[in-house]
DNA sequence: ATTATCCGGGG
DNA sequence: GTGTACGGATAAT
C-alpha cells in the first residue's frame, strides 16, 4: 500500500491538467537536475472563481447537469483596491466554471476570475514559476507516459536556479511547391530537418546522387512522418523550436498525417500534436513547449530590431550575422520529380534553416527566460503574448498574490466605448528652423513610469474617499486626486520594477551576464508599457483617468523645466514629451548642469531630469521647404563627432542610397565644418557625377515594397512595372516582395524607363531623374535653412525651373 | 485627418 | 480550453 516518497529537484517546462476519477489533476513536465525527464502530478488543486454577492446557501445550490458547486469559502479580497467580502466558489471540474458562472450571473451576483485558466491559477496560487528549480516530495506511480511519473505530496520553490540550458531541438520542413502553391492537402512534405546539440538530420523519402551524410531516406512520406516522431522522442528535447512553425510547419505536418490516417503522438503523454485556434494558429505538444520564434520576434523583439521584415533570413542576418542558403525555390519541385545531385542543395538549405533557428533560439533565450521569471507563466504562453498581455499578466499575478480580485475583460460594448476615449498627448515646443551652436539636451528619465510611481497613480487610488485634500491634476477629463494614504497597485508595481532594475543594473556593472542584461531590458520595457496599457481598450485594468493624469503631469513637468530654464536666461530651442533642448549662447555647460540640479530639487519621488548631452552644433529643418514648424526633423553633432539624425528619410521607401548618402554628407559638412559653400559644391559634384554617369550603379537602386499582387494595382507605377518585368522573366513578385529597380534614360513615363539592377548598365541610368527626384528633394530643406535656393544649389540661378537643365 | 482592410511568415 | 489576436501600413471615405 505505502510507496516510497522521494525528493525530486527539477525544472518544470510545461504544465497541463487531465481528468482522473472525476477530478482535475495538474500535470507538470520537466527535467531533473540530473537530466531525467519526468512528470509530476498534483491532485490537490480545486477549480474556483470569485463571487461578490449572494449567500453561501444560494451559491452551493447552483447546478447544471453534472456541473456543480463542491464548496464555498467566505473570504475578504480587494475589489478595485478596496477590501470587500466575497466568496470563492469551488466547482467539480474546470469546465464547470463557465457554466456555474452563468447561473450565478443570472441571479445578478458579481462574478470574477472565471476566465483565469486552471493551470495559470495553479501557478499563481501555489507561487510557482516555470523553468525555476522546484523541489517535489513525491512517489513514483505507474503510468503510460513516455517519462517517469510521480504523484506529488508537496511542491516548493526557492527561486534560485533557472533552466538556462534547456535541451533544444529545431525543426523545419520543405514541401512540394509547384507554381508557388502552398497546399497541405495536395502537396507532400519532402524533407524534415532537425538540428540540436550534436545532432543534425534531414529526413526525406527519395534518394539522389551524392547526398549529404546527414540525410536519411525513408520509403514514403508516411514513413518519414513516423520517423520524425521517433527521432524527436529519442532526442527528448525540453523545447521544440521553429520559425513560423505555429502557422506553417506543424499545421502542415498535422494535415499530412491526417492525409495518411496517421497520428503524430509527440506528446509526453502520447497525445497527438494539436493545432489550436482559428485565424492565428498555435501548435501544441503536451509536455514539450513549442517555441515559435517568429511570434516572439514579431511581438516582443521587433521594436529593438532595425529590420522591417521578420523573415528568418532578415532576422538571422541582423541578430546572428548569418543567412539562409540562397536557392531558387521554384527549382525544388522540378528536382524532386527528377532527382539529381542538385537536390542535395535543398537538404543543405533545410538544415541551414534549422541551424539558424537553433542559434536564434539561444540568442533570444535570455529574453524569453527573463519574461518567464517575471511573469510566472509557462514559456509556451510567454512566447505568444503581445506586450499588452505581458503587462496584463504581470499585473494579474502580482495583484492576485496581493489579494486583489482580477477585473473582468471588457465586453464588446465597453470596449467600443473605450475606443472613443481620447487622451490629450504630450507637449511639443516646435523649434524655429535654423542652424544653431551650443545645444544642451536634458530629458526626464523614464518619465511616464516615474510619474505613475511618484504620484501614486492607480485605478484604486484615483479620487479616493479617504483623503479629500492633497495635490490634484487638471485634465480635459476633469480634476483628479490620488490617495495619500494607501499605495496603489500600479504605483507599487511600477516602483518595484524600477527598483529591481536599478539593482540588476548594479550587478550588471560587475558581471556582463546576458541573462541579467535581458532581465534589465525586460523590466524596462514592462515599465514603459504601463502607460499605454492603462489606456488600452481591451485591458482588464483599464484606467483612462490614470492615463490622462499621466500625460497631464508630464506636460506639467516639461513646462516646469522650460519655465525654470527661461527664468535663468536660457533660450529654449525645442522640446518634445520628455526632453528639452537649450541654446547655451553665452552660458556654459556648468550653468546648464546647475540648472538641472535646481529643477531636480523640486521633483517628487523617483522623478529625475537627466543630462543627455552637449552638442556643439545642430540644425533644425522644416518639414515643408521654406515654412516653419519643424517637428522632429533635426540633426545634432556630438562632442565626439558623431551625427545624430532624427526624422530625415531613410533608405526604405522609394529612396536611393545616393540620396541618403548625399543628405548625410551635407549634414556632416554643415555641422562639422560649418562650410555652406563646401556643402553646395559637394551637391554640385554629385549632380555632375549623375550627369556624367560616374556614380556607381548600386547607389541608384530604388526599393519599394509591393502592397498587393501586380494585377490588383489600378495604376501601374514604376514598382509595379518592375514586378511585371520580374514575373516575365520567371522570378516571383507578389504582395510583400521588395522590388529593386533603376530608372534609365528613355522616353515616356517613369514606368517605361525602369530596369532591374542586373539588367541596367552604368551608362544608361537617367541622371536627371535622380537629380530632380532623389538628390534635390533630400537636401533642399537643409539648404533652405541656410538661405540657399534650389536654383542656386544646382548652379542654375536665373533659369526658370529645374526641368530646364 | 480618420477609418477600414490587408497582411505578415512559411515553400 | 475556466481563452485569444495584433500591430503596422496602406487604401478608402
Amino acid at each position: 500500500m505505502t510507496r516510497k516518497t522521494t525528493t525530486l529537484t527539477f525544472f518544470p517546462t510545461d504544465i497541463t491538467y487531465h481528468i482522473k476519477d472525476g477530478k482535475a489533476v495538474i500535470t507538470l513536465f520537466g527535467r531533473t537536475t540530473d537530466g531525467t525527464q519526468i512528470c509530476i502530478l498534483d491532485d490537490t488543486f480545486e477549480p474556483y472563481f470569485t463571487v461578490v454577492g449572494g449567500t453561501e446557501e444560494e451559491l452551493l445550490a447552483l447546478k447544471q447537469d453534472s456541473a456543480h458547486v463542491t464548496r464555498v469559502e467566505k473570504t475578504t479580497r480587494n475589489l478595485n483596491e478596496t477590501p470587500t467580502d466575497c466568496f470563492h466558489v469551488f466547482v467539480d471540474l474546470p469546465k464547470s466554471v463557465p457554466l456555474i458562472k452563468d447561473l450565478a450571473r443570472e441571479k445578478e451576483y458579481d462574478c470574477y476570475e472565471f476566465d483565469i485558466l486552471f493551470t495559470r491559477r495553479y501557478l499563481i496560487d501555489r507561487n510557482l514559476t516555470p523553468l525555476v528549480e522546484t523541489i517535489a516530495e513525491a512517489e513514483r506511480i505507474p503510468s503510460k507516459n513516455k517519462v517517469e511519473t510521480y504523484l506529488a505530496k508537496k511542491i516548493t520553490q526557492h527561486r534560485t536556479n533557472t533552466l538556462t540550458k534547456p535541451r533544444a531541438l529545431a525543426l523545419d520542413i520543405e514541401t512540394y511547391n509547384p507554381d508557388n502553391k502552398l497546399n497541405s492537402k495536395q502537396n507532400p512534405i519532402l524533407m524534415v530537418g532537425l538540428y540540436g546539440d550534436d545532432f543534425t538530420r534531414v529526413i526525406t523519402w527519395k534518394d539522389w546522387p551524392k547526398r549529404s551524410d546527414y540525410v536519411e531516406v525513408c520509403a514514403s512520406e508516411a514513413d518519414m512522418l513516423k520517423r520524425t516522431v521517433e527521432l524527436i522522442e529519442q532526442y527528448a528535447p525540453d523545447m521544440l523550436v521553429g520559425y513560423f512553425t505555429d502557422g506553417f510547419d506543424f499545421p502542415y505536418l498535422s494535415e499530412r498525417a491526417k492525409h495518411h490516417k496517421l497520428e503524430l503522438p509527440l506528446g509526453l503523454d502520447n497525445s497527438p500534436l494539436e493545432i489550436l485556434g482559428r485565424s492565428e494558429k498555435e501548435a501544441k505538444i503536451c509536455g514539450i513547449p513549442h517555441i515559435d520564434l517568429f511570434k516572439f520576434v514579431r511581438r516582443v523583439i521587433a521594436r529593438s530590431l532595425k529590420t522591417d521584415s521578420y523573415s528568418l533570413d532578415a532576422v538571422s542576418k541582423e541578430l546572428l550575422g548569418a543567412q539562409k542558403l540562397p536557392v531558387d525555390m521554384n527549382a525544388l519541385f522540378k528536382l524532386w520529380d527528377e532527382p539529381t545531385s542538385e537536390l542535395d542543395v535543398f537538404a543543405q538549405y533545410n538544415l541551414q534553416d534549422c541551424k539558424l533557428t537553433y542559434d536564434l533560439f539561444h540568442k533570444l533565450l535570455p529574453t524569453l527566460l527573463a519574461f518567464v521569471r517575471l511573469i510566472h507563466l509557462p514559456p509556451f504562453d510567454i512566447n505568444r503574448m503581445a506586450y499588452s498581455m505581458l503587462v496584463e499578466w504581470y499585473l494579474i499575478v502580482l495583484a492576485s498574490r496581493q489579494g486583489e480580485i482580477i477585473p473582468r475583460k471588457p465586453g464588446y460594448n465597453t470596449e467600443s466605448s473605450r475606443i472613443k476615449d481620447r487622451i490629450q498627448g504630450a507637449f511639443v515646443y516646435e523649434p524655429k528652423p535654423g542652424l544653431y551652436s551650443g545645444i544642451a539636451v536634458f530629458d526626464y528619465r523614464s518619465l511616464y513610469p516615474s510619474i505613475i510611481a511618484s504620484h501614486n497613480i492607480s485605478r484604486g487610488t484615483v479620487n479616493c474617499s479617504c483623503c479629500t485634500d492633497g495635490p490634484t491634476i487638471e485634465t480635459d477629463r476633469g480634476t483628479f486626486r490620488y490617495c495619500q494614504k494607501r499605495k496603489g497597485l500600479f504605483a507599487r508595481t511600477i516602483s518595484n520594477l524600477i527598483l529591481v532594475r536599478a539593482d540588476i543594473k548594479k550587478q550588471l556593472k560587475k558581471n556582463k551576464d546576458p541573462f541579467l542584461a535581458a532581465q534589465s531590458e525586460a523590466l524596462k520595457v514592462l515599465a514603459n508599457s504601463f502607460y499605454g496599457y492603462m489606456g488600452f481598450a481591451p485591458a482588464r485594468f483599464y484606467c483612462i483617468e490614470c492615463a490622462e493624469s499621466t500625460t497631464a503631469w508630464a506636460r506639467h513637468y516639461i513646462h516646469q523645466a522650460i519655465d525654470t530654464a527661461k527664468s535663468r536666461g536660457f533660450q529654449v530651442l525645442y522640446s518634445d514629451t520628455d526632453s528639452v533642448f537649450l541654446l547655451l549662447e553665452k552660458k556654459t555647460k556648468e550653468d546648464a548642469l546647475k540648472l538641472m540640479e535646481e529643477i531636480n530639487e523640486k521633483l517628487p519621488g523617483l522623478m529625475e531630469l537627466d543630462y543627455e548631452g552637449y552638442y556643439p552644433s545642430g540644425i533644425f529643418v522644416s518639414v515643408k521647404a521654406g515654412e516653419g514648424g519643424a517637428k522632429k526633423k533635426y540633426a545634432l553633432l556630438s562632442e565626439t563627432g558623431d551625427l545624430k539624425i532624427k526624422g530625415f528619410e531613410t533608405v526604405r521607401r522609394n529612396t536611393s542610397y545616393i540620396a541618403k548618402d548625399c543628405q548625410e554628407r551635407v549634414l556632416e559638412i554643415v555641422l562639422k565644418e560649418r562650410d555652406t559653400e563646401k556643402a553646395k559644391q559637394y551637391v554640385r559634384s554629385i549632380i555632375d557625377g549623375l550627369r556624367k554617369n560616374t556614380i556607381p550603379l548600386d547607389k541608384l537602386i530604388i526599393r519599394t515594397q509591393l502592397t498587393k499582387d501586380t494585377d490588383k494595382y489600378a495604376s501601374v507605377g514604376p514598382h509595379v512595372a518592375v514586378a511585371q518585368r520580374m514575373k516575365a522573366r520567371g522570378d516571383s513578385a507578389g504582395a510583400g516582395t521588395i522590388v529593386k529597380y533603376i530608372v534609365v534614360k528613355g522616353k515616356g513615363k517613369i514606368r517605361d524607363k525602369v530596369k532591374l539592377p542586373d539588367e541596367a548598365t552604368q551608362d544608361e541610368y537617367d541622371g536627371e531623374y535622380y537629380i530632380t527626384n532623389q538628390v534635390i528633394p533630400a537636401v533642399e530643406r537643409i539648404f533652405a535653412v541656410l538661405g540657399i535656393s534650389e536654383e542656386d544649389l544646382a548652379g542654375t540661378a536665373g533659369q526658370s525651373s529645374l526641368s530646364s537643365w
